[in-house]
RNA sequence: GGCCCCAUCAUCUAAUGGUUAGGAUAUCUCGCUUUCAAUGAGAAAACACGGGUUCGAUUCCCGUUGGGGCUACCA
């Protein structure tokens, strides 16, 4: 049984980046029955965003990615925490974490290190000076503990410090990149425990991980360096490590790491442009996944079963928005009308000032663009027509090589023609047969009757089919837009 | 600079020790059609380079180049 973890910092808003992981590490406990927790990771204090975890939780919770343990939304909708391996909020295991730290100390794992930031800004600038790996000088690293505790009783300043070894590698199988080695001299003697008494990263992973049992820890590429820091640590505290997998991080267009400054990247961005969801959730697990044969459409639960480790790609993926837009406009299509309504509900209310909002009428205002719109947004705003007829230029009523007149003709004959319609006739398909008889009859071209009728129904030249459209107009109001075409052209 | 990772069309990717190197997005052409969209048919488009290994390398190995990540009392 697999326990996989997300443990977002609460720094800001959730990163697409972040989403991705969070994805990789829901499906690849799902489909072992396992669980999916959802950890804080708030031990930088400077960094902390008001907000942020409500709004990470919102973020997945929309994109239907519930945590079976730890930090989630309750059904009041405030953060709550479940399971009994918490608290799940890094800063409220402070004691936690110094037990542990004074275990290293004790064993001679870890040193206490009064190192000034000048002094290893100094230290470190000489390294790169002298074109050397950087890390700290071990200056402090032989002080007696007692000595070290005395200093602190004292008064002064100190951190912790693991002692790592000189010797050696340290090697591990990552579930994507197979054997990475690192040699020990080059891991750094780094800091386990702030100033402040708050532990860094590096510590607080390899605790909690460990406390909170889990098995796989899938994470971004950018941790793989950190990697023999943990393992070292997991071998001072004589644990057993969990298995680790380094996701290939999503890509600006150049190529270098997703970042604000190229385009959004704030999930909520999405969110608010209209995205749907399943397409995020698809484009994304198919950034550096897919699996093996042409199948592109995958939905959570599909994914669950299908994604597998094995199939990750090893290099970084570009985030391409134009994928992003086809599938978007995918499940738009496939999307039913009602349940398209009801997503757009709010959207509609606000920007048509609605107030009886019926789901079945809504929806079938919205087929009548949903092939042709991206977002969500954009489908509000191309059904725009149906509220509130564009002032549009009688020329634009012509067909090819007729002119006004006929168009006013044609439109005028359309009108005593459609008046004779019944109201229970009023749908497009018989609409369509309808006028299709009488333009046989009358003898005239079809572009150059739907043509004009088109633009007086929408305004615009590129729309719908005008018999949809006259169809969710209703009877009395497409004739009233008749009229007002022929209004415009005397 | 040091360490680590990566390398197939513009992008996301598939496959293989011998293939016309496949699909998707985007682009273009044609068809359908009252427009747009959708859809159908097609086009253009890739194995980074150099050495090996091999009868044969895009595939395996090494190197080069290129790109990326890390290099904090941030995660």
């Amino acid at each position: 049984m697999i326990r996989t973890r997300f443990a977002p910092s609460p720094t800001g808003f959730m990163h697409v980046g972040n989403l991705k992981m969070a994805i990789t590490d829901y499906l690849i406990s799902k489909q072992s029955g396992g669980q999916f927790l959802l950890r804080v990771e708030d031990t930088d204090r400077t960094r902390m965003v008001e907000g942020a975890v409500e709004n990470l939780l919102h973020t997945l919770n929309w994109v239907g990615i519930i945590p079976d343990e730890g930090v989630k939304l309750g059904q009041d909708g405030k953060v709550v925490q479940v399971g009994d391996k918490g608290p799940y909020i890094q800063s409220e295991r402070l004691e936690i974490y110094h037990k542990y730290v004074d275990e290293l100390l004790g064993k001679g794992h870890a040193y206490y290190c009064f190192c000034s930031k000048e002094r290893l800004e100094e230290v470190r600038k000489k390294q790169e000076e002298n074109k050397q790996a950087t890390g700290y000088d071990g200056h402090c690293r032989d002080i007696i503990l007692a000595d070290a505790k005395k200093r602190i009783e004292a008064g002064e300043g100190a951190v912790v410090r693991m002692r790592t070894p000189k010797e050696g590698v340290t090697k591990f199988n990552d579930l994507i990149r197979g054997e990475v080695v690192f040699e020990n001299k080059l891991v750094d003697d780094q800091v386990i425990l702030k100033s402040d008494g708050f532990p860094t990263y590096h510590l607080a992973v390899v605790v909690d991980d460990h406390l909170m049992e889990i098995t796989h820890v899938i994470r971004g590429d950018e941790w793989m360096s950190s990697t023999p820091k943990h393992l070292v640590l997991y071998e001072m505290f004589g644990w057993q490590p969990p298995l680790f997998a380094h996701l290939p991080l999503l890509l600006n267009p150049d190529k270098s790491k997703l970042s604000k400054r190229q385009g959004d990247v704030a999930v909520e961005d999405y969110i608010k442009k209209g995205y749907l969801p399943e397409a995020i959730i698809n484009f994304i697990a198919f950034l550096g996944w897919n699996p093996g044969d042409e199948r592109e459409l995958f939905s959570l639960e599909e994914l669950i079963k299908e994604f597998s480790l094995e199939k990750v790609t090893k290099s970084g993926a570009v985030f391409n928005l134009e994928k992003l837009d086809w599938y978007n406009k995918e499940y738009l299509k496939r999307m039913d009308n009602e349940e398209l309504a009801g997503i757009c509900r709010s959207l509609m209310m606000e920007k048509y000032g609605i107030t009886n909002y019926e789901l079945g009428i809504m929806g079938k205002i919205l087929a009548l663009e949903k092939e042709r719109a991206t977002t969500l947004i954009e489908l509000v705003e191309n059904v725009k027509f149906v509220f509130e007829l564009p002032n549009y230029d009688s020329s634009i009523l012509i067909w090819k090589k007729s002119n006004l007149e006929e168009a006013k003709n044609i439109l005028q004959g359309l009108i005593n023609s459609l008046d004779t319609f019944s109201v229970q006739d009023w749908d497009k398909t018989t609409l369509e047969q309808k006028v299709g008889e009488w333009i046989k009859e009358k003898g005239f071209g079809n572009g150059n009757v739907l043509s004009p009728l088109r633009v007086a129904l929408s305004g615009q030249q590129n729309s719908p089919g005008p018999f949809e459209i006259a169809e969710v107009l209703g009877k009395e109001e497409t004739i009233n837009r008749l009229q007002t075409a022929i209004k415009k052209i005397t």
